[in-house]
DNA sequence: CGACGCGTTGAAACTCGTCAATTGGTGTGG
DNA sequence: CCACACCAATTGACGAGTTTCAACGCGTCG
């Protein structure tokens, strides 16, 4: 029951970089089984030391940090493609938590084996500096974001970097795409309320940019939405996929 | 008048992993010069494509990002140790901007030789990915700490945080530490108005937790101020020093 | 001397957070 | 089948934290 490699339903999307017979070859190895997670469950623990590293192949989860107060910060979505768990493959233990929103299916690899990585298959060590390179860019722009923005602002920007994400891996369709959090979620995610997310979510809803309903996310004006959220990126560059 | 790898007066650190006399060859190597900027001097500027990767020997710098509106965030501070440009390296082009605070000494290493790195030097490459994941983490917090704390309490967090980093490359005596920024510095990099900013350094000065006067940052009571920043951190772990 | 950068302070305006209550949908047990 | 609990979304009212505006002091530099 296993997705093989080669046959793995992402890499057939334009968006991640191809890979020789012989990296497959080896990506298969280092593979160590597949997962499917119920919603709900949590993939890792802040502060646990977990001996499995993971791609997302299917579902939705969430990135986060829990605070003394018991404030929540969401640091990032989890998408199809996204790798889990670098940050406790090199540091020893994860600062964060994962958790699925939806159900979700999960690649394992082996902790073990990532310095056998590193030293057999330096195109792939190459690979996860540049996941960790643009994840830490990621963040620096939801640093941005979150900073300088206004509430306005940041959701939209946040709803629209969600959307291109999703566009990127082939989840959109039209002008929509799946959005299976709660309103929580997405304050928590941005620094806001939840009740100020609320409002002004209807604020964008009545001003035609984009409305979110029943799971499902639309942009309803384009222009609008990229101008509010100061974005003018182009489309995404190509990307490994471990 | 180029520093010696060997000689390289960070790596006395104990902070700092230990290199064999033949990686330190190496990075002799890969190292192709050594800068002194005046302070106020560009290193990076947004959008463009550096040929040429950093390490900070000397001084401190900031990282930061402008938005359409004028606004600014602040990333991160640019301490001795730091690598900079890892995502020109990786990526083609940095989407921030980084420049001297201080005059500062870099050691230069040349981007092309980046992937011979990733193959000769699987220890190297390491190196490389445990920097971006730490990196990574560390803007995680950054984000938990401006998306869900007070004024006073991100405050008290990132001068704390800044008096660690300082610590860890040798850089405080007794309870200080210099930290050469503006306050306006400070206050684009918590998401702060500088008013508000200074009127709760005030605040936090007149309660005896901390004070930064004519560039001297003073923690004058440690238990209370990481009480009030949320941290708990022991020790920093090694790292490596590329 | 005046211009400029940075720190400081006061007052007013406003965004946003908190409190509180309601609605609708879903699942569960009697 | 209905009552009830529970969760997410929604809405109104109020207040707090923070921003913005404006002004002044101080040191440095040309």
């Amino acid at each position: 029951m296993v997705t093989d490699c080669a046959k793995c339903p992402l890499r057939i999307s334009k968006i991640f970089d191809d890979m020789s017979a012989e990296e497959l070859r080896f990506m298969q190895k280092f593979k160590v089984g597949e997962t499917t997670l119920e919603k709900g469950t949590p993939i890792l623990m802040e502060g646990s030391n977990s001996p499995q590293l993971y791609t997302a192949l299917r579902g939705m989860g969430l990135r986060y940090k829990l605070l003394p107060n018991g404030r929540r910060q969401v640091i990032n979505f989890v998408l199809p493609g996204d790798f889990i768990g670098l940050q406790a493959g090199v540091m020893g233990e994860v600062r964060h938590s994962v958790e699925a929103t939806t159900s979700m299916t999960l690649c394992v690899f082996d902790r073990s084996e990532l310095w056998t990585l590193f030293r057999q298959q330096p195109e792939r060590a190459y690979d996860l500096t540049w996941l960790a390179s643009v994840e830490e860019h990621f963040l620096g722009e939801v640093l941005t974001s979150v900073g300088q923005m206004s509430a306005s602002e940041r959701i939209t920007w946040g709803l629209l970097r969600f959307f291109a994400r999703c566009s990127a891996v082939g989840l959109t369709s039209g002008g929509s795409c799946p959005f299976p959090y709660r309103q929580q979620d997405l304050a928590d995610a941005l620094g806001l309320s939840l009740v100020h997310t609320n409002k002004t979510l209807t604020k964008l809803r009545d001003r035609q940019i984009l409305s979110w309903r029943d799971g499902t996310l639309r942009i309803l004006d384009t222009e609008k939405a990229k101008e509010i959220a100061m974005i003018d990126d182009a489309k995404p560059a190509a990307r490994p996929l471990i």
